[in-house]
DNA sequence: TGAGATATAGGACATATGTCCTATTGTATA
DNA sequence: TATACAATAGGACATATGTCCTATATCTCA
């Protein structure tokens, strides 16, 4: 095997199940301190202190910082992925049913404390590493996807760029409600602007009229 | 006088055109690396080397480093505020001309490079400095505002709490494109989302019923 | 049980950073 | 012009950080 050949390039070692559990423990505490204190804040030793481990042994599992950054964004993207592909394993009475399903897991996550403090942290990121900017890019992908996918069965009718436009539209306003009615936000309440939103999507894709309609202007 | 009494809360002196020129070179170079290299990146060092002066110098005008942060953001969101003033100042046909107004300025505006890039920044500095998120609050309030103010004269018949919650949803649906539309991201192309989306948004604002109306779920 | 692999600790080191202090230069006004 | 204030440079200093190295400890299995 001779996977530490070239220590640059050697990454995680993990040989055994006490180095694969350490390592998911590395990745939750840096997942803990980002969400915690920031990334101002998130430094090796605070990792190593919040695992209960020194810095030479984080060392040994990651051997640089980005190196850890990374395993963690492929940590987070992996499991939204695999969250969404749970979610369509469901039977639903309809498309536009489990689209609607889709958007509620989507909505409930980004209201999870979690997902309200990391994901802002992952779109700053993205900004300036390149690493954190693909996988980003991959997830939201993956989520267009879905969307279209959805989109199409629900309205065989719309050419491909509508159906593609439209999936963005419902990507980008289901994030950008993360900022507002997210953990800790004083617009949680009862959920009403949830019903709002997912109310005002599913009525977008079943209405929603191709051709440039003039608003009258 | 005797600004300088306690050195703590002196802050910026700026007692002349001169130190009033460099501290908005300051700040403009601050906003200039958080938008090129990131937060991480961003050290008095840099920002001073931006400059072309010494961080002598540039502690004499901040002297803590936060308190520098605190004087871009408020100038980040004076500026902001400024603007949709400014827009309100014209004349429009209708309520719902207005609105559309606002919406295309802002859509305008998170496509430029600098707001898709340094929105995200402070969104993730406001998760865990108290004065980012007191002043993002107080920004997405100020825009709020306008468009509860602008739904409630096209929907004189929607209870007040109907009008905040279309207000927030348009608030948190628009940011959210920042991270899809803006400067950079691939799918700008011909600003057919951004029509997508206000046309969405102001027929939302057009025909919202304000009971919750079944789906038919 | 003993050898080889894995895991861990502790410290060294160069570098970067925020903050502070002092000395010097520039400028406006009395 | 003299004087007080504003602006600037340069460096000191303690601390924090990423990375690296070496010495042990622990485990696995032939």
């Amino acid at each position: 095997m001779r996977q530490t050949d070239k220590a640059e390039e050697r990454g995680r070692i993990a040989g055994s199940d006490k180095g694969q559990d350490r390592i998911a423990q590395i990745l939750a505490a840096t997942q803990t301190i980002l969400i915690r204190d920031g990334y101002a804040r998130l430094s090796l030793r605070s990792i190593a202190g919040e695992c209960g481990i020194s810095v030479g042994n984080l060392n040994y599992y990651f051997s640089r910082k980005s190196e850890l950054l990374r395993a963690l964004i492929d940590a987070v993207w992996q499991g939204y992925v695999e969250e969404i592909v749970e979610i369509r394993r469901g039977t639903f009475a309809s498309p536009l049913a489990e689209l609607e399903s889709v958007l509620r897991f989507i909505f409930q996550d980004l209201r999870t404390r979690d997902t309200t403090v990391f994901f802002p942290e992952l779109w700053a990121l993205a900004n300036h590493e390149d690493y954190a900017s693909a996988v980003m890019d991959r997830l939201y992908a993956f989520e267009r996807g879905v969307f279209q996918e959805l989109i199409g069965q629900v309205r065989p009718d719309l050419p491909g760029d509508d159906v593609e436009r439209l999936a963005l539209h419902l990507s980008a306003s289901m994030e950008g409600h993360t900022l507002f009615v997210g953990a800790g936000k004083p617009f949680e309440r009862d959920g009403k602007v949830e019903d709002l939103a997912i109310r005002t999507y599913l009525e977008l894709v079943e209405n929603y009229a191709p051709t440039e309609i003039s608003l009258g202007i």
